[in-house]
DNA sequence: CCCCATATTCAAAAATTCTTAAGAATTCCT
DNA sequence: AGGAATTCTTAAGAATTTTTGAATATGGGG
């Protein structure tokens, strides 16, 4: 069974995400501030943490970045505010997930599921983090966040790295501009159709020779995006 | 896929729901009172629950309130007044969507989707059962959004694959033109005899080696059309 | 075997979707 | 604060798809 530690400085939501946690068969640890959580993570195995950003004494951000020194868990942070998800996600940090407030506990909960389920599937995560994609002669490297075309290294920003890298990930695969906004996002896609096609166009000018004619990101008409498999020759 | 159960002590309604959701590809399981949802809870593993409030033995709002006892699971609520929608969305229940009766079962299935969508993030965990669709020489991959015959890519335009995708997987089942635009469409079917038809042309230009003698795509005189099983030599 | 409802074909007009560019707004860094 | 980098908005033009309506073909009951 996995232990599970919420932190948060609001003893009601954190009692409130236990009983959803409960209702899954999930063992739940509580702390109330970043202190606290570093001391329940020395004292239990956790397998998982959730984790405010805003609290006294010891912030969730910082909070994260100590744990992340010594173990290699699922982190999913909770946040006010939903424009910090780069941030965070951009993994400066080190979160895996990103939830903001106010939340639905159920989606809580299915985040929470995803990423135990991610973490045993590979292993612990040493065996995972050799996350490099290549594709012909595009390769990206997910621990170094280096992206390379033909050996020469290509600057992406982050919200173009994390197109990319949703793309490489799923090789193949169609991704609808609402998909590629609300997984990158987190937060429903409304008007940001061009958003994200724009951002496709950043792409394109740095990883493709012809962006006219891309190689690798390709457009499916009507449909969404997707990255092309070299030797598709279709 | 996804298992979703209905409840509504009007069994054309549930009928009639069914007949949507199956449409989309979802296992639709039964219960005509509240206490036969319980029941179905704890038998089957349900996804998604979609529930009418007035119900005779025991109605939808005590159900819901026992099943978010040790449940989690998006929840759709049903009712004739629209004025307690508050009520219900209000946290006191635990109802994740509402929609009020008479309803449009194509926007009924628009809100199951959503609230499906909202629990699997897409990217980063393991990509769900690879959804491919085969029927003879004929292939669908809905992932990649590819269709091949006999092997040879063949390039569809957004409508003309949706169709496909609704007729393979409901192989040998009919389809009346009015069905299929609802499906697709999402809307009324009004003067659109004709726009179906002609897609259906265009699919059968490109998925068939003679459109006039149709192996796969076949009409069915004054009802409808379907994807002919193969080896169903009739 | 004739007739009528139904189905198919065709091409042009209308609508939609994608690309591209440029500038505004925001955030980041020093 | 000021400049640089990044992200978002807007809009026009290009590419592609969808719709439309009329002409043509076809099936099958009487």
């Amino acid at each position: 069974m996995f232990n599970i530690l919420v932190c948060d400085d609001d003893r009601e939501i954190v009692e409130a995400i236990e009983i959803y946690l409960a209702q899954e068969g999930y063992h739940v640890l509580k702390a109330y501030d970043g202190i606290e959580a570093l001391e329940q993570m020395r004292k239990n195995e956790i397998h998982l943490l959730i984790i405010d950003v805003m609290m006294p004494r010891l912030d969730g951000i910082r909070a994260t970045l100590k744990i992340r020194e010594e173990n290699s868990l699922p982190i999913i942070i909770l946040s006010a505010k939903s424009e910090d998800a780069d941030k965070i996600l951009g993994l400066n940090i080190g979160a895996d997930d990103y939830v903001a407030k106010p939340f639905n506990p159920l989606e809580l909960v299915a985040r929470v599921k995803s990423q135990l389920r991610r973490y045993t599937k590979l292993g612990s995560l040493a065996e995972e983090s050799a996350k490099i994609y290549r594709n012909g002669g595009l390769e990206l490297d997910d621990d170094r966040k280096e992206v390379t075309v033909d050996g020469q290294p290509v600057k992406l920003t982050p919200i173009e790295y994390n197109i990319l890298l949703l793309l490489m990930r799923n090789q193949g695969k169609v991704f609808s501009i609402h998909q590629i906004y609300e997984s990158i996002w987190n937060e429903e896609a409304y008007g940001a159709e061009n958003t994200v096609a724009v951002h496709i166009r950043h792409i394109r000018e740095k990883i493709e020779i012809n962006p006219k004619e891309p190689r690798y990101l390709k457009v499916v008409w009507g449909i969404g995006y997707k990255m092309e498999k070299a030797g598709d020759g279709n």
